[in-house]
DNA sequence: CGTGGGACCTGAACGC
DNA sequence: TGCGTTCAGGTCCCAC
């Protein structure tokens, strides 16, 4: 659900209309799952300035003046949306931020169904040095050819777990790890070190493919995802196999095949994906 | 080191 | 109409 160009898209939005905002209040209910007590992260961060908004694989990252940084997870169905005071009717809310310039006020509203996602706050540059530390490159800003083969060719698992192994790449899901492995031509539970060097360029290049598409999409809003006005992205009506059991393959027309690997469901074509 | 499974929590979709 | 069951994906944690 939000993955890399999901997140990315609330963060380049969110970048771009609250950078420079202070923080005036934060209210949260029972079901919030902060890090830290409401009580406590309350009087630490009001007052504080948003600096810029930044994210690392699937986390976005608030970073604040005095070297505090609020993290967001949104897991599943997580959502994060900026609003009026005023505006009424979303669901799900555990926590609300409120946001100050001049005479401008708005609330980033933290909601989120299924409860699974966190808000967490890091006192300081080094906690988020370590946190980053935890996470593979980037693909879209730091990872390079070579270091994607060698990341391949050093595990046994299954190319597919590998991609989706934050600690390896940051920011692949279950979306576009499908997707981009159906472009390269590459089953799913083909062992990661038993990959050509010609197949791992093709993989290289459609997962760099597939997560652009999602981003110039505006996201995938399959689920619960949207952006942070609450409009959908469309990427989900791009899927290339992602969802689409028993649908035609559009290479060559075979039902797209389910299954589950690594306890997650899993798309590909039969025939185009060996 | 790797992996399989369960846990987290709840709405939506489906079966009867 | 209304009940029950199953499923979903991100990540952590535990047992093998």
């Amino acid at each position: 659900m939000p993955e890399l160009p999901e997140v990315e898209t609330i963060r380049r939005q969110l970048n771009e209309e609250i950078s420079g905002y202070t923080i005036s209040g934060l209210k949260a209910d029972a079901g919030n799952n902060f890090s830290h007590p409401v009580g406590e992260v309350r009087k630490l961060i009001t007052g504080l300035k948003i600096e810029k908004v930044d994210r690392q694989a699937k986390v976005l990252i608030l970073s604040l003046t005095g070297h505090y940084h609020l993290l967001f997870h949104l897991k599943m169905t997580g959502r994060l949306l900026l609003r009026a005071p005023s505006d009424r009717g979303d669901k799900y809310v555990h926590a609300v931020f409120a946001l100050t310039t001049g005479k401008n006020r708005l609330e980033l509203r933290f909601a989120d169904a299924r409860k699974f996602g966190y808000v967490k706050l890091l006192k300081s540059d080094e906690e988020l040095l370590k946190l980053r530390s935890g996470y593979g490159p980037e693909p879209l800003k730091e990872l390079a050819l070579n270091n994607f083969r060698q990341i391949l060719s050093a595990s046994r698992r299954a190319v597919k777990t590998v991609l989706l192994d934050q600690s390896k790449i940051s920011g692949i899901g279950n979306i576009y790890a499908n997707d981009a492995l159906w472009l390269a031509g590459i089953a799913p539970s083909t062992p990661s070190n038993k990959i050509t060097n010609g197949r791992i360029n093709k993989l290289f290049k459609a997962l760099l493919i597939v997560l652009r598409r999602g981003l110039r999409y505006g996201g995938a809003s399959d689920n619960s995802y949207v952006q942070i006005h609450g409009e959908a992205g469309s990427y989900q009506k791009h899927f290339l196999v992602y969802k689409r059991t028993q649908e035609p393959c559009i290479k060559c027309k075979t039902p797209i095949q389910r299954s589950v690997l690594g306890g997650r469901g899993t798309f590909s074509c039969p025939k185009c994906q060996r």
